[in-house]
DNA sequence: GGTATGCGTTGACATTTATCAATGGTATTT
DNA sequence: AAATACCATTGATAAATGTCAACGCATACC
């Protein structure tokens, strides 16, 4: 059970028995069915969710009614509304499978006892923070200044395997695109090469 | 010397005087008039920034010639190339001073033994990059989802001093639009008002 | 005091992207 | 096996934004 997570965990931080008996008492394991919520805006986000197996997405809904992707996570990714997480305030995010998944979820008084319980996984999260905030902050640039077929061509080499699981529409949904504008630019790619 | 610095850090963990000791074995000061880098493209990004006074941009150009400004950093934030700063790679971004500004530089391994020898650092860093990942999330789902008209107006609200102190056109970088765009924007507002 | 530079605005026009609508194909459901 | 939902593509058109150029103003510089 929970082999992924400690796997990953165990990639980066050598935990001891010990500290794995520690962290199975704030695991809590979850099902998810594709389609499925785990979290809808608006509700609070009490769980910072692992992705053992299967395929999530976290998305907003604007006043408009177009939706944007935040994220994907799949296999060994975290995901959550952070801010909702930490603050306990309503949600921005809905987060929903993709395919059926197998999850654990740690609540934030879970996640603040464990980095107290177990120092390592205080550097851990600090890491982790880091490499998200290092991503973020790429993407928003890339965002800018890459054109449209550009972007698509980045996200293909950086994470060819979510573009090959994920339809197309959504792919656009999260370069921030329509799915005629990432449809036509494909066509034009195409065409040239 | 360095007041803004630990007044800073001690509304967030208190430290000991002897705390305090070790911090400024480890703390470079700088001065930076307007308009010279302290970061260039290119170059490895070798400090984390802390601005005590003044105020600090970074941004990236890109192959079009078009630059856009990352984040600014006036007093009491903290600025850098972040991945560079962490892998030694060379840097994507510029670091310049918009104002004569008094830095703090502290080197990566600096930090390094800062995180090791002050726990309460490592905390500190942790829920330090857990907010600047919040925002930049929160900074991504704006850029895609909101007008011209209100992603200026949602600056307004959140940052009015820097709106204040910085040129125009480099709000409208900021925002990712074109100085011209910015201003018919804003021309449009306060027609309508 | 005069010149150069930086900045915001405006106009005309080009380009990109979104929107709306229709179609055909594929997968899923019953 | 038929019906339904989902999806990618394409065309026509509208809307938003970028580009290029010119101007006026203020500030900095020599």
């Amino acid at each position: 059970m929970h082999e992924v997570f400690f796997k990953k965990l165990n990639e980066a931080i050598s935990l001891t028995g010990e500290e794995e008996a520690i962290f199975r008492t704030y695991l809590l394991p979850k099902k998810l069915r594709k389609k499925q919520y785990i979290l809808q805006e608006g509700d609070v986000c009490k769980y910072s969710i692992f992705v053992e197996k299967g395929l999530l997405r976290s998305y907003t809904i604007s006043d408009k009614g177009n939706d944007q992707i935040v994220q994907f996570a799949p296999e060994g990714w975290w995901i959550s509304d952070m801010y909702s997480f930490i603050t306990g305030e309503p949600a921005r995010y809905n987060i929903d499978a993709l395919e059926d998944a197998e999850l654990v979820l740690i609540s934030n008084p879970g996640m603040e006892e464990l980095r107290k319980q177990v120092p390592k996984f205080l550097e851990f999260s600090f890491l982790q923070m880091r490499n998200a905030y290092i991503a973020f902050e790429r993407r928003l640039s890339y965002m800018v200044n890459l054109t449209t077929e550009e972007k698509y061509t980045k996200l293909v080499q950086t994470s060819p395997d979510i573009v090959q699981r994920v339809p197309q529409h959504m792919i656009a949904s999260y370069l921030g695109l329509t799915p005629e504008t990432l449809s036509r630019a494909r066509k034009q790619m195409s065409n040239r090469k």
